[in-house]
DNA sequence: CCAACCATGTAAGCTGTTACATGATTGA
DNA sequence: TCAATCATGTAACAGCTTACATGGTTGG
């Protein structure tokens, strides 16, 4: 029963209100949120499988199915949620991890959000890091004009995000 | 025949020199290059796929299979290479344009990566227009300083691309 | 009244993942 | 000789996408 990274974002959005199938699909049309496809064909077979593993709950009013999370639904969450920033992720998924970053707001404790910025940083920075210690190696001489700015995007994008893992920190501890 | 993005990293790969399948992985796990699963689950059955298609060719070589692209499939990579950046494709995958850069470099006229560089600046500046302008309007003020500092995430880092963009272009020029 | 939007679903198909499986070669 | 690495593959499965399908409601 592995939840989908769709199957947590489903999650996250009906931890704050219950949600119909179809306002959950309008979330992910309107706003920039994650990068999820809108189509019914993906939401709602996510959402049927989230009922079946009673992380959701379906209550029919008037026509409409409200999605309401469930304590063992809240529990997977919040441990989604709570889990270290790792290289790996930050490395293969980003999206994810700002995703995790976005739900976070749920947690009581700011400690739990400067927490996570925390291993944020440390995760951003190592990998900018093996990044740069690549370039710098035999390996990166093989590199042509075009394969070592695609590099230097790589790196400059991970220093973006780790300006903002400084900028957000500063925001939560003022 | 929809050619997937792991079969354009392998036509881009092997339109340089020969490769057997193993070297492909090795360069999926030893170097930055996309993001792409090095397990044979993957490499292999994608191989098998082109070479099904005509673009690429085996040859057995004392034991191993060397992959040759075949003049298809330099044609269907070229036309790859050559499709303009849009607004959709970098928001849903840069890293899918990134990959279409570095493997310009085999394009013999720079005017062809510039003009790369051109639709790509534009469509990060639009990107960043759409995102600031989400940020103003009425939908943003229900977002949460998490949610707003997500956004904020992904503004900064298209700034980041942006600026890349310059550079990269400068980095031509001159 | 009719177009647009609300609302929910299914079916076929593709891609890629993990895990399993095998065997050759090479360097310590 | 034995572990690591080279080298190639298959099978089961999960997940998402596109396309198809249906019907109700509402505003101009």
């Amino acid at each position: 029963m592995e939840i989908s990274i769709l199957g947590y974002a489903l999650l996250g959005l009906t931890a704050g209100a219950a949600q119909t199938g179809y306002a959950l699909r309008k979330i992910f049309e309107d706003t920039p949120m994650g990068n999820f496809s809108s189509s019914p064909g993906s939401i709602y077979p996510a959402l049927k499988k989230l009922i079946k593993n009673d992380l959701l709950e379906q209550r029919n009013v008037n026509g409409k199915s409200l999605h309401h999370i469930t304590d063992a639904g809240k529990i997977a969450l919040k441990s989604f949620l709570r889990t270290p920033v790792t290289k790996a992720e930050i490395q293969s998924n980003i999206d994810h991890t700002l995703l995790r970053f976005a739900f976070l707001q749920g947690e009581e404790d700011i400690s739990i959000t400067l927490n996570f910025l925390n291993t944020f940083e440390n995760a951003v920075q190592s990998h900018i890091d093996d990044l740069q210690a690549f370039m710098k190696s035999e390996s990166a001489s093989a590199l042509t004009l075009h394969g070592r700015l695609a590099m230097e995007n790589g790196i400059r994008s991970f220093q973006a995000h780790h300006a903002w893992s400084i900028y957000a920190q500063q925001e939560f501890s003022s």
